[in-house]
Formats: structure tokens, C-alpha cells, sequence
RNA sequence: GCGGGAAUGGCGGAAUGGUAGACGCGAUGGUCUCAAACACCAUUGGCUGCAAGGUCGUGCGAGUUCGAGUCUCGCUUCCCGCACCA
């Protein structure tokens, strides 16, 4: 019976829906598995066959876990606000909601074309009020709440209002903003209403400020820093800007250490903790306030990671955007510092990033004292201080710190070696913490290590600065000014937000007439008409961004369903955390920072039981196209071709010359001119008349017979130079003075093979993209190819074989490279259980790789045969034998169980696939239909190929599905052979092979060894030094 | 510049310190076919040899080891991330 899987496919599909095969519940005395693929954003574009990968592999761990008999929980749902769809509803003024709904039904169908063992039921959509009434709802807690770190935990607002008006805030460690001021209870208690919100504001953990933001005019939002890349946004390519702007933003900073911390106790890619560590950006050091000369109010704090050279700091730099620079600068330095501060300011944030080796800065006038040594140092302003980092000012050591050095170096600054281990001073700076210090008052002498402590010591004794961490993560934009996303539960009243009652959740997104900015440039929200909290108060306007549903949904899948909370507490205590996670890299900084962030915060506030939600990462690597190219022919390349491909070869007794053209000519050359012969040749297009008339001008003054050849001739007969030649050979036999086709040229365009382009020069050509659909192995589908639009009027240049080949690329799979392949059209071809297994078999899921369809072939075969064991190859009957198996048939059988058993375990599913293929083959040439094999087998290549073993295993007679089956058990002793066949090496070499039977003690296999022709002959008479016996593995003889 | 990862046939890739190249693609030859496609069989790292075999071979150079693709040190190249972060 042939291997139809169109036909089991369809039918297993449809009975596992009608059979709820894949409903999960959440009691249950097996022990729980969670398994979570980052869901997706429902993009119009549909699935190509590198975004499933991960789900393949996932649910292939899934059904397997469940084999094992675990509870496994596979959800999958979708990330649904989003960008694409809002840009898609300003076009086509449809509302989101609806394309959205239409995305997310082509995604569901080609889901469920791959035969993953989801549970639908528990499907989720972050833009349904269902969910983002949740969302809301801990946004709300967000703001209800402050982090307290003396508790280091977040604490109820509340609790804070009461150590306010009991103590104002001496004596309470918690996050807030840089600018709180210390106030006393009665000052507090001073405060209005209103004064006492905007204070509070300082420490709730979500709270709305005055910032500076990345403002994306293309997009019409602010974006976060990761969502910027390079200067312009990562979705869509538009330039951004610095801009002041009041927005919602997440106290994230309050979780750094805790953040970072937490990366230890989670096993993830070391690439994305690294991340992570790096976007946090911790750094230890101290924080010194400079006095200024002149200035006994002013302060310069600084922030260092090295105050060991402070003995060596010379000068002082601001950032341009300093606050003391204005009140700093003397008269005399006014005009250059104010000019430099505009033109600072004027730099666009990518022009800054070019010209980072450029030295540039002003000097204020202004001496800061020192406070280690009261040496008085210049204060600059430089643009390469960041005002956003640290204090906006740094204590500059050019000894020490490249960037110091090279400012010194421009301004004529001195550099003072601190470290009798610094070398070459002079060229450069040499950040070393080796050696001792010189030239460093108190700390001469001493080294790095103790060093340290005592400059700090000394330091807060003194009280001019304290030790201190500054960390790079800043608090994490919450607003777009947006349509499509979650509504934020606030409201306005007299200038305060306010959040809006619980039972009022879910807001809805309300209906507008257009998703755009209003007229006077509030967000689309503003256009909702009657929009108004109880009737009276301005709702918040921007919308939460992209990150807020995805930072918990991870919960709602445990209990999608529930109304009364997030999740059940049942439910939560059931599933506890995600056991493994799959997803891209592409999130490392984004959603699996943020929704760490989240998940502190509810782990705080007693809503979930673990600190981290994911226990266990996996970035699944992307699956890459192979593109394809033609060559188009330019001007330059027929000229080239007349040379190559026509003079040089017909007409080399005529002494054929290439005239060499002057760039700035005015005057006009002929492209070939003969030695014997006074024929001229010119090739161009024939669209160029005026071109054509001035050369035959120029030849008939010249007293020059003229040959136009065209462009568009020669391609025509592109493939036959003889018909071009004979041209030639006419002309120069000829009289005349002058010739060129009256004929019509039919062809448009010229494309060459790619095996013949090494004799043209790169310029003559044009490197283009073609659908891989019509090249098949690097030829081009000519006829197919010049159906279309691309190829219209176009001739090819064949190589010798008559074929058009194809140059090709590894490039990331997308549209516009034309080299996009559908799961749909493999599923179709191939079928479901073809396709995850090949999926699976392209590689290690963690690397990139590039997808080529040629390759499934061999799965496809593989599938083809495994089926066949089941079947009688002359009736094509069902044909399993109850026969006892034979000793072969079972270690064939448990080679797979234990090699596919512990491949899964270590994810490594491609070789999973290659032991499926040894094993088929193996009871293939054994010819063996014993059910006592077959039927286990079933079992193991379930979770890679669900359709057909389901088909399989109910033609074994069972009723119900193979998903209910018992992953099969090991039995060592059937892996056991007869005789080990020992390599031999000698001197590490290997000469040969020795057969012993199994078991033998490794003395007697020395002996049996060194009785071996080979051996002696090896050895030439030689003495033996030792022998080692590897038990079962190897023999190495040291001679 | 800093950090992370990688480098194995024509290609994708295998290989608890123990026979390098499993498995598959592609290629070559053959069977089937009027033919093509499919399918099936065989060969397939390089050099050398009629053959048995020999010899070289996991980016480069050292080292540890009876034995190194695997471990250590030093380099080269590529990919990813971060980047005037004080």
C-alpha cells in the first residue's frame, strides 16, 4: 500500500480535533511540563518554513514529555497589538481588530497544516479585553506600588504614605526618581493634596514624566532604546529623534541588581544573559564632588570606576548639556562654549556615532579643585561625556583612559603616569591596574588592591563622595502615542493621574474615526468621541507599547478562561514557571528583560511562586533562504561581448583594436577600429539616435567607414557570434561607408549565465534577484522565466551545455530577495510529518542554517520506506507478524529507543532523525515485520511524525491514540553483541581490526592482538612498550 | 575597541578524549522507461597504487596525552551583540 500522507493527514487531523486529543487540564497526579514558544505577532505576511522551526522542535519535546507521562502544557496564542496592523488601518482606514482577526486566521491554518499538538482551548490574544483587562489590572498594581529596598521587594504606596506623614522620607531606602527632595513629616503633612500625588509620582513604579525620548516622526510614536537601532527605528527604518515629552514609564531601574542577579539562577544562553548584563550595565565605582574655584556653590559630581587615578586627573569634561556649564563659563570663554553647545546640540545621534575618533570640546574658563591633592584642573565641555550617563561629567585621567588621553593630546593637557607599570605614555593610554602607584599622594606605593579601600575610606570620611553603582539601564518607556494597544486604566484629573476603579476593567479601546494624531497632536486616542472617564475626566491618551502583553501572558495560558483573576492561584501552584522556553535571540534585550521585570514584581507581590518565569531558554537559529541571481547585461557589457566573443576570435588577421575611451572626453571615439582596414565599429543601443548621428558625423570627417552595430542586434543572436561576425566580415569587404540594421531589434534586455560572467568585468553587468521557484538546481526555467514581468522582451545568453545558470547567496528568507519558500507548498508535496522531520534534520536547532528544498527528498524516501515495513511489498496488504523477533531485530530496535530517547533529552533532534533512518534501514535489509518492533517504533517516531504513526498504530489495532501510548522502555541487555571488534592502533595509527568475543578480559585480548599478522607486520621486530586496552573500545600498541 | 559564539568533504551536518566525515543532499555509473521524472542498486575526503595497501587530512601554530575535531596556550577569519558608559 503506498504512503499517501495527504490522505492519513487530513484524517488524523480531524480526529484528534473531534477526539480532543490535545485538551490539557490542570489537575492532575502526573507531574506537570510547561513548554512555551514565544508567541507570535500575526504579520500579514503569513509563515514561511524557518518560522515554524521552533514550534516543530518544541512540539516534538511536548509529545514526547507526554509519552514520558507528563502533563505537558503547549499552548500557543498570539501577540496581537502591534505596529504593522495600525500602519495597515491609517492606509486602508479598516480597523485593526479586523485585519488582525484575518491574520490571525492564516496563521491558524497553516498551524494546523504542521500537526501540532496545541491545546486551542487555551489560546490567548494580547489585543482581547479578556487579556488586556489583565494587562490593565497589573499595570495598576504598578502604580499602587514602590520598591522599598530595605525590604528590597515592592511595597503598597500605602505604606509609604504612612512612614510619609509619620517620618517624611528619612529613614526609607526606596527607588525614586534623582531629583526627590528630603522632606520631614510636617513638611508632608504642608503639602496639598495635589503636591502630595506629584510627589508620590517620584516612587510609584510605573509613573508619568517629562523625558527625553526616542520620537519617531515616520512612525508617529516614541520608541524605546531597543526598539532603536543605529539612529533609526528597527521597524520600518525611520530617523528618530531626541524630543521632550511627557510619558508613562516603568521603574525598572528600582529590579537592576535583582534583574542581573537572577541571570545566575536561570538556564539560558550565555549570549542572551550577556546581553541582558550589558544592556543593565552595571558598574561599580564612586561618586566625587569637585569643588569649583571661584564658585563656592557650585559642585562637580562625578561618577568613576577607577577612582584609584584620581591623582592623575588633570582636567574635568562636562557634557554639553551640563547644568553648571552656563553658570561656569567666564566671559572670555562665553562665545566658544556657547557655539560648541550649539553646535552639539545640532549633531544628530548618528552623526555623533561617525565621527566618534574626531576630538572636539571648549574650555570653560572654569578650575575645578581637585580634592585628593587641591590642584586646581581645567573644566572642558566635550561631547564624547554623555549627559545621560552618570552625572554628565567626568574627572579626566589621560594616563589612563583612551579617550581622556586623546582630548588631552588635542588640547595640550598634561598626562601624569599614576602606575609605575604604565607603559609608552606617550603614544597612548594604557588603562593598567598593575604595579604601584606614583605620583598619587597617599596611595604612593601601594598597589590596585589596597589602593581601593582606602580612597573610598577616605573619601566618605570626608564626606566629598561615597562609593556607588550606576547602572546603564535606564526606567523603560511605557507610552505610544498609538492606537492600537492596550488602553492605559488612567485618567487626569486637576493635572494628577488617577487610576480607575478595578471593576471598571477592562477599558476598552474605544472606537475613533481615524488612526491618526489629532489635529493638535494628541495621540488617535483623542478622537474618541465622549471619551471621558465618568463623563468629566480626560482618559490617558498614549496606549501601552508592544512589550506589555507579552511580559505576563505567559501566566493566562495556565488559566486563559478565568474572569475573577490573571490566573487561578490553583492554576499557578499547578504550573508554577515555564519549564522551557523557545524563542529568537531577537528578544534578548525586549520582551526577556522586560517580562523579567514583570515577573519580580508579581513574584513581590505574592502572585507567582517564582522569581524567574523560565526556567530553561532555547533561541532556536534562523532558518536562512538560498537566493538566487541573474546578470543583466549593461552597455559596457556588449562592447565586451564584440571584443571577446566576436573580434577577437574571427578577426584577428585584420588587426582588431579596442580604441581606449578618454574619460572627459568631448569629442567622440569609435569603441573598434581595424589596423588594416579603415572600418570603424560602434556599439550602442538604438534608442540613442543623437548619439548614432554625431559618430557618423565624426567617422565621415575622419574619412572612416562606420559599422553601428546595436545593442539590442546583438543580443538577439546572442548565442550565435557567427551571424555578428558575418556582419563584420560584409562591412570590411565592403565599400561602403556606412551600415547599420533597418530591422527592428526584438530584444529588450539581456541576461547572461552566470558560468560565462567571469569574462566580463563586474561593470558590464547588473546582479539581480530572481524567484527561486523557476531555478532548479542553479538552471534557470527559461521558457517559465520569460512569462514574467522581470524578463519581459528579454534574451538569454546560454552557456555551451544550452543552459542558463543561476548564481546563488545564503540570505535571510524574505519577499523582497524572492527567495521565500511556504510551509504550505512542502506540507502539500511532501506532507506535515515529512516536513517537521526535515525541519528537524537540517541541523542543531540553536544555528542558523540555510533551507533548501532539494534535501527533503531524502526524508521523503526515508518516510516511504518506514511505512513500507509495515506493508507486504508484492499485495500491499497491512502485513505485522506476531513472531518472536530475533536478537538483531531487537538491538536494532533499542539502538533507536536509546539513541532517540537521549537525543531528545538534549534537544539534538537532528540526529534523533538520522537514527529513525539507521533503524528503517537496518530492519528493512533484515526484512522485518514483527509486530514485538514495529509497534514500539511507532511510539518513538510519534512526537517527530504524529500523523503517520497515528495511522500506524490504529491499523496495529488499537482504538485510541498513539499520543495515550507508552514511550518504550530500554533493555540494555538487547544492545549486547557477540564479539567487539577492537581497532587497532599502533603509536596511535590504525592498522587493522581485531574480532573477540564479548567479554574477553582485556589480558587475553592483548594476546589475541599481538598474534595478528598485521600487527607483527607492523611492528617490524620492534619491541612493544605497552598496550592499552580500551574495554569494548579500542587497543593502542606504544612500540 | 569590549563581550559572546563559531570554523569538519561540493552542500546541510555526525562524532561521552578512543576507527573523523554517521545520516541526508548533490555528483558519477548502472537498472527500469520509447524518453523524461520517480524509484531502485553501486561508488563518492585528497593524493598514490592493478590490487592488498600506503599516505595526507577537522582554519593556522605550539602543547598535554598511549591516543586530540574534542582539552590547554597563542594566532587568523567569520557571525552575533554592545559601544565615546567614565
Amino acid at each position: 500500500m503506498e504512503y499517501n500522507p495527504r490522505d492519513i493527514e487530513q484524517k488524523w487531523r480531524i480526529w484528534w480535533q473531534e477526539n480532543q486529543v490535545y485538551k490539557v487540564l490542570n489537575d492532575s497526579s502526573k507531574p506537570k511540563f510547561y513548554l512555551l514558544n514565544m508567541f507570535p505577532y500575526p504579520s500579514g505576511a503569513g509563515l514561511h518554513v524557518g518560522h515554524p522551526l521552533g514550534y516543530i522542535a518544541s512540539d516534538i519535546l511536548a509529545r514526547y514529555k507526554r509519552l514520558r507521562g507528563y502533563n505537558v502544557l503547549n499552548p500557543m496564542g498570539y501577540d496581537s497589538f502591534g505596529l504593522p496592523a495600525e500602519q495597515y488601518a491609517i492606509q486602508t482606514g479598516q480597523h485593526p481588530a479586523v485585519t488582525t482577526d484575518q491574520n490571525i486566521a492564516t496563521f491558524r491554518r497553516q498551524l494546523d497544516n504542521i500537526g501540532f499538538s496545541f491545546d486551542w482551548s487555551r489560546e490567548v490574544r494580547t489585543s482581547d479585553p479578556s487579556f488586556y483587562k489583565w494587562t490593565q489590572w497589573i499595570f495598576m498594581r504598578l502604580f499602587e506600588h514602590y520598591y522599598d529596598k530595605t525590604a528590597d521587594k515592592a511595597l503598597p504606596i500605602k505604606q509609604l504614605v504612612q512612614h510619609f506623614e509619620q517620618k517624611g522620607n528619612a529613614g526609607i531606602q526606596a527607588a525614586c526618581d534623582e531629583d526627590t527632595p528630603s522632606f520631614s513629616a510636617a513638611d508632608w503633612k504642608a503639602l496639598s493634596e495635589k503636591e502630595q500625588q506629584e510627589l508620590l509620582l517620584k516612587y510609584r513604579l510605573t509613573f508619568p514624566e517629562e523625558s527625553f525620548v526616542n520620537w519617531c516622526p515616520g512612525l508617529g510614536t516614541v520608541l524605546s532604546n531597543d526598539e532603536v537601532k543605529d539612529g533609526v527605528s528597527e521597524r520600518g527604518g525611520f530617523p528618530v529623534e531626541r524630543k521632550r515629552m511627557k510619558q508613562w514609564a516603568m521603574r525598572i531601574t528600582a529590579y537592576a541588581d535583582r534583574l542581573l542577579a537572577g541571570l545566575d539562577t536561570v538556564d539560558w544562553p550565555e549570549s542572551i544573559k550577556e546581553q541582558q548584563r550589558n544592556w543593565i550595565g552595571r558598574s561599580q565605582g564612586a561618586s566625587v564632588r569637585f569643588a569649583v574655584d571661584g564658585h563656592p556653590g557650585a559642585e562637580i559630581e562625578v561618577f568613576t570606576t577607577r577612582l584609584d587615578t584620581i591623582f592623575g586627573a588633570t582636567f574635568m569634561v562636562l557634557a554639553p548639556e551640563h547644568d553648571l556649564v552656563a553658570q561656569l563659563t567666564t566671559d572670555a570663554q562665553r562665545a566658544e562654549v556657547e557655539g560648541y553647545v550649539r553646535w552639539a546640540a545640532s549633531r544628530s545621534d548618528i552623526e555623533r556615532m561617525a565621527e566618534t575618533k574626531k576630538v572636539t570640546g571648549a574650555f570653560t574658563g572654569a578650575y575645578a579643585v581637585n580634592p585628593f591633592n587641591d590642584q586646581k584642573i581645567p573644566v572642558y565641555i566635550a561631547d564624547y561625556v554623555l549627559a545621560g550617563y552618570g552625572t554628565g561629567a567626568v574627572m579626566a585621567v589621560p594616563s589612563g583612559d583612551q579617550r581622556d588621553w586623546n582630548f588631552a593630546q588635542h588640547f595640550k593637557l598634561p598626562i601624569i603616569p599614576i602606575l609605575d607599570a604604565q607603559q609608552n605614555l606617550d603614544e597612548a593610554a594604557d588603562p593598567t591596574k598593575e604595579g604601584r602607584y606614583v605620583n598619587s599622594g597617599f596611595i604612593n606605593g601601594l598597589s590596585y588592591q589596597e589602593a581601593m579601600p582606602r580612597l573610598i575610606e577616605w573619601l566618605e570620611e570626608k564626606g566629598l563622595g561615597q562609593a556607588k553603582v550606576q547602572y546603564k539601564m535606564r526606567n523603560a518607556v511605557f507610552s505610544r502615542q498609538r492606537y492600537w494597544g492596550e488602553p492605559v486604566p488612567v485618567y487626569w484629573k486637576d493635572g494628577v493621574p488617577c487610576l480607575i476603579e478595578e471593576n471598571e476593567l477592562p477599558l476598552l479601546l474605544p472606537q475613533v474615526d481615524k488612526y491618526l494624531p489629532t489635529e493638535t497632536g494628541e495621540p488617535p486616542l483623542g478622537r474618541a468621541e465622549g471619551w471621558k472617564y465618568r463623563g468629566q475626566y480626560e482618559y490617558e491618551l498614549s496606549t501601552m507599547p508592544g512589550w506589555a502583553g507579552s511580559s505576563w501572558y505567559f501566566y493566562r495560558y495556565m488559566d486563559p478562561q478565568n474572569e475573577q483573576a490573571f490566573a487561578s492561584p490553583e492554576a499557578i501552584r499547578y504550573w508554577q514557571q515555564v519549564d522551557f522556553y523557545i524563542g529568537g535571540s531577537e528578544h534578548a534585550t525586549g520582551h526577556l528583560l522586560y517580562s523579567r521585570f514583570w515577573n519580580h514584581f508579581m513574584h513581590d507581590l505574592g502572585l507567582v511562586p517564582e522569581r524567574e518565569y523560565a526556567r530553561k531558554l532555547v533561541n532556536q537559529g534562523m532558518i536562512q533562504g538560498r537566493s538566487s541571481f541573474v546578470f543583466r547585461a549593461r552597455e559596457h557589457f556588449y562592447e565586451e561581448y564584440v571584443w571577446i566573443k566576436v573580434l577577437q576570435p574571427f578577426f584577428t588577421e585584420f588587426g582588431p583594436i579596442q580604441v581606449p575611451v578618454s574619460k572627459a572626453e568631448e569629442e567622440y571615439k569609435y569603441d573598434f577600429a581595424f589596423e588594416s582596414n579603415d572600418l570603424v565599429i560602434e556599439v550602442v543601443s538604438y534608442k540613442q539616435t543623437d548619439k548614432i548621428e554625431r559618430i557618423r558625423s565624426a567617422a565621415a570627417s575622419d574619412g572612416k567607414r562606420l559599422l553601428v552595430l546595436f545593442n539590442e542586434e546583438l543580443a538577439d543572436t546572442i548565442n550565435e557570434p557567427e551571424t555578428t561576425a558575418e556582419k563584420i566580415r560584409r562591412a570590411l569587404n565592403s565599400r561602403e561607408t556606412f551600415f547599420m540594421s533597418n530591422a527592428q531589434p526584438k530584444a529588450e534586455r539581456l541576461f547572461v549565465s552566470h558560468n560565462l560572467t567571469s569574462k566580463y568585468s563586474p561593470e558590464s553587468l547588473t546582479k539581480l534577484h530572481v524567484d527561486i521557484s523557476l531555478v532548479d538546481n542553479d538552471v534557470l526555467d527559461v521558457a517559465r522565466a520569460a512569462q514574467l514581468n522581470q524578463f519581459a522582451g528579454a534574451t538569454f545568453k546560454l552557456d555551451a551545455d544550452g543552459k542558463f545558470i543561476c548564481s546563488s547567496e545564503v540570505e535571510k528568507m524574505s519577499k523582497s530577495k524572492f527567495n521565500v519558500v511556504n510551509p504550505d507548498d512542502m506540507v502539500e508535496q511532501y506532507g506535515a510529518d515529512c516536513y517537521r522531520m526535515y525541519e528537524m534534520f537540517l541541523g542543531p536547532i540553536e544555528v542558523a542554517k540555510p533551507w533548501d528544498t532539494k534535501g527533503i527528498t531524502g526524508v521523503s524516501g526515508f518516510l516511504r520506506k518506514f511505512w513500507g515495513l509495515f506493508f507486504d511489498e508484492k499485495s500491499g496488504a497491512f502485513n505485522v507478524a506476531d513472531d518472536e523477533p530475533t536478537r538483531d531485530e531487537l538491538r536494532a530496535l533499542h539502538t533507536a529507543i536509546k539513541k532517540v530517547s537521549d537525543d531528545i533529552e538534549r534537544f539534538s533532534m537532528n540526529t534523533c532523525v538520522s537514527h529513525f533512518m539507521i533503524a528503517t534501514n537496518e530492519l528493512r535489509s533484515l526484512k522485518c515485520n514483527k509486530r514485538a518492533v514495529l509497534e514500539p517504533l511507532v511510539v518513538l517516531i510519534a512526537p517527530f511524525a504524529p500523523h503517520v504513526a497515528e495511522e500506524l498504530w490504529h491499523r496495529l489495532g488499537h482504538s485510541d491514540s498513539v499520543c495515550a501510548a507508552q514511550w518504550p522502555a530500554l533493555n540494555e541487555a538487547h544492545l549486547v553483541t557477540d564479539t567487539v571488534v577492537y581497532p587497532v592502533q599502533i603509536n596511535g595509527k590504525l592498522r587493522g581490526n581485531v574480532e573477540v568475543p564479548a567479554g574477553t578480559p582485556a589480558p587475553e585480548v592483548e594476546q589475541m592482538v599481538l598474534a595478528q599478522e598485521f600487527v607483527q607486520r607492523n611492528l617490524g621486530g620492534g619491541a612493544v612498550k605497552k598496550i592499552i586496552v580500551v574495554p569494548g573500545r579500542i587497543v593502542n600498541i606504544v612500540a
